[in-house]
DNA sequence: TAGCTCATGTAAGCGGTTACATGATTGC
DNA sequence: GCAATCATGTAACCGCTTACATGAGCTA
């Protein structure tokens, strides 16, 4: 049970849906700190359902195509419960950008710095989305720390970790293309003379 | 081809190593930021041989086990730059602490504070980890935002970049457990009757 | 004698992406 | 007329994890 089937288990929790409803709502929230896509949903609601987590009816609806409603069951209850207060396993970090500058005395400094600053500015963009987002929500329910609807209060908090990664991200990145900016644009070494840096001191 | 491929193809750029030298270096920086297992990345190896991204020859050691030495090609190190000079796409994020958080309302106030808080306490010792770590290169090679060593400028760079992703992560679990401590343990209102948060604004 | 280092592999399977496929209704 | 919405699926494939397998030499 990956942990795309406990998200699914936590949106039928709140009430019964069909697989399209819940792709609509998986992407309005939970597909920004959780990515999945539309055909690996529907096979998971598929699966979640042979395991007896989740059951389904087939509508059907004249003109329209079918669908399908899905409903969580008292297993599926059981299971999200027993998923939410098992502690988190610390999880791997994969970071292409982060990978790129580890290796980037392969390339010219000047282009190392514009890079780094293109990578900025999209994070720029995305911390404005969320802040926009967080202004709307305010807007329309008032201060979100006393809201008195818990799951608005727990997507805020959710929400506001996402505006945190954002602008820690964009700042760091500023830093780096001014560090990458200040440096000789190549030194005379070649990159055959140059040692991996080290991270865990054997000290 | 996998951004695991050029973080060898970067290794094997800087001098030839053996799967297992690789594996070791690997571990020691890389695994920070980009997670791979052995096995992978000794499959990897082989497929970038079929690729002719990389050469390989074995090395028969008497007693002790074979070793198979790599080096890169012409061709590998084209391929590298070109990676390198690519943009980087916007990754997906995939955060399973964000998912629990964001459908804590299914469970008690305190549970979610206290989770809230060991999952900080994570994150300050790996914060701490990283800045012995930063320390102990400091000690070694001097003030390194003026290092002459272009490859530790770059691993300065992302490990300063580890370092704020810690920090702003811990704080956020503190502001997180405070707020989750703040709430009362429970509305009368059912789950089922709470609708899940929307954080996209259709206006 | 137990566990670590060196040193490499195979094989099953899962989680996830991409491409292909269908087709009516509604709004610009 | 064209795109978007509604609504679901199949199939090939890839990236990655897990378990299994081998075996010598060294050190506490």
């Amino acid at each position: 049970m990956g942990a795309l089937d406990y998200a699914l288990l936590g949106l039928l929790a709140r009430r019964p849906l069909s697989g399209w409803e819940i792709l609509k709502r998986f992407n309005r929230s939970i597909v920004f700190f959780w990515n999945a896509k539309r055909t690996q949903i529907y096979a998971e609601l598929r699966r979640l359902e042979r395991l007896g987590l989740v059951s389904s009816r087939l509508v059907v609806q004249g003109p329209r195509p079918n669908k399908r409603h899905y409903a969580i069951t008292a297993a599926g209850r059981t299971a999200l419960r027993a998923w939410l207060d098992r502690p988190t396993p610390a999880q791997p970090i994969k970071d292409e950008m982060l990978l790129r500058t580890f290796f980037a005395d392969l390339l010219p400094s000047p282009r190392v710095a514009s890079y780094l600053r293109r990578h900025g500015e999209e994070h720029r963009r995305v911390l404005g989305e969320f802040e926009t987002i967080r202004a709307a929500l305010e807007a329309r329910h008032g201060p979100l720390e006393a809201t008195g609807d818990r799951a608005l209060a727990f997507g805020y908090l959710v929400l506001e970790q996402g505006i945190r990664f954002e602008r820690m991200y964009a700042e760091w990145c500023r830093w780096a293309a001014e560090a990458a900016e200040r440096r000789p644009a190549r030194t005379g070494r070649a990159a055959a003379d140059v040692d991996t840096p080290d991270f865990i001191m054997t000290t």
